[in-house]
DNA sequence: TCTGGGGTCCTAGGACCC
DNA sequence: TCTGGGGTCCTAGGACCC
């Protein structure tokens, strides 16, 4: 039997943004972390006295504000988030072998086996003190959802908030289930919810009542065979560490829609050199280049380059995305509100002899410069070499 | 109400190969 | 001359999560 626990920081973004600054935040009970009064954000994280209010993260900042017009806002504290992260990922770690990550907040520990090490205490009582151990070492709070897997772990923690521990015995899975609604079932989004309401289907409970073959005709086999499964409560993924990312982007909403193609290569040049930058910090390499454009009405478009070899540099990967780019505005040239950049096919970047085994795109001074560049920064601050000078590279 | 930034995973169609 | 099924890779788009 797996003891499964996820832990979820209450609040996250909330109580860090406190802690970087008690004088300001730290002082505001209505707190929205997202972004500036008249910016074009979305509320990323709000004070559960904010939340009374109706508002909820992902919504406009505009919108959020008109629902509680007394409210502070101030931006996302980015990287006191990830030092945050890291810290009780730390002290997680001393309660179990394996910590997964599944995102910024929230962690799942396997403590199957380790019953004897905790002299057979109550596994509630286990979360309790990890809660503890985290709030002494990092004063953030979590809540604990605890089963026999990461399903049920995950929901648990949902009813544990703010503050609390809810652990679903061996055997209680199913009466825990029939309490839930559809919509609490992780990757059950506004969409399937629709679809299955469709058919009359909102808890849980009313998807119990059908065999596969019947949920067959309302959705794909696959889709079916994955609902009936975790409506049963199966699931059987393993808690394990992270592999590789599978992907690295960056992007940018403006402040105002940019109408001029050298406006929208400028800021793609901006995005490149920082996600370029990025990756080899990482000490990986991209074979696919991608670039994304949302234009002033919202439609979103895409474009993509496999390449024939993996690269590093900002000179191949800049040249691909341009001509994306390009590709993409040829296609329907209207102010656009964002435009991204995202790295795909990630892989360990190869010695530099190995890349010369084969002919590629990137040269080898390609790659020796963009390793001058990275010393050069790492020296001297991120922006003691700026894009201009890319630029110049670029085209010599 | 006017929609962030960072991700993951899935689908469907086409190209190509055996 | 017309035709199969399966596998892999690639692209564009979309759902979903925090």
């Amino acid at each position: 039997m797996r003891r499964i626990l996820l832990a979820d920081a209450d609040a996250f973004f909330v109580a860090v943004a406190r802690a970087v600054d008690p004088d300001g935040a730290g002082r505001a009970p209505l707190l929205i972390v997202g972004g500036s009064r008249d910016s074009r954000g979305v509320v990323c994280c709000a004070s559960y006295e904010t939340r009374q209010f109706g508002v909820r993260s992902a919504m406009p900042i505009s919108r959020a504000l008109r629902l509680c017009p007394d409210a502070v806002c101030v931006p996302v504290p980015f990287k006191a988030c990830g030092r945050k992260s890291a810290e009780i990922r730390t002290v997680l770690l001393q309660f179990a072998p394996i910590v997964e990550g599944a995102s910024i907040d929230e962690w799942y520990l396997d403590l199957t086996g380790t019953e004897g090490l905790y002299h057979h205490e109550a596994l509630a009582t286990t979360a309790q003190r990890i809660r503890a151990a985290v709030l002494e070492a990092s004063r953030i709070t979590l809540s604990i959802g605890g089963g026999t897997n990461k399903l049920i772990a995950k929901m648990a923690a949902a009813r544990a908030k703010p503050d609390g521990v809810v652990i679903v015995d061996p055997g209680g899975e199913e009466s825990f289930l029939r309490s839930c609604t559809l919509a609490e079932i992780p990757l059950v989004g506004p969409k399937f919810q629709e679809r299955l309401a469709t058919h009359g289907l909102v808890m849980i409970e009313d998807v119990l009542r059908y065999d596969v073959a019947t949920l067959q005709r309302w959705m794909s086999k696959r889709e079916a065979a994955w609902l009936w499964n975790r409506v049963h409560g199966i699931e059987d993924s393993v808690v394990a560490h992270r592999e590789v990312a599978r992907g690295l982007s960056r992007e940018e909403t403006f402040g105002k829609d940019l109408h001029e193609d050298r406006d929208l290569e400028r800021e793609l040049l901006r995005l490149v050199t920082r996600a370029a930058a990025d990756l080899r910090a990482a000490g990986l390499s991209t074979r696919t280049v991608a670039v994304r454009l949302r234009d002033w009405d919202f439609r979103t478009h895409s474009a993509r380059r496999t390449l024939a070899e993996p690269v590093v540099s900002d000179r191949v990967i800049l040249g691909v995305a341009r001509e994306l780019l390009a590709a993409l505005r040829k296609a329907r040239r209207v102010p656009a509100r964002l435009v991204g950049v995202r790295l795909s096919g990630l892989a360990p970047a190869q010695s530099a002899t190995q890349f010369g085994l084969f002919p590629t795109a990137e040269t080898e001074r390609d790659r020796g410069l963009a390793g001058a560049i990275d010393r050069v920064r790492g020296k001297y601050g991120p922006k003691s070499i700026v894009p201009g000078t890319l630029q110049r590279m670029d085209s010599p």
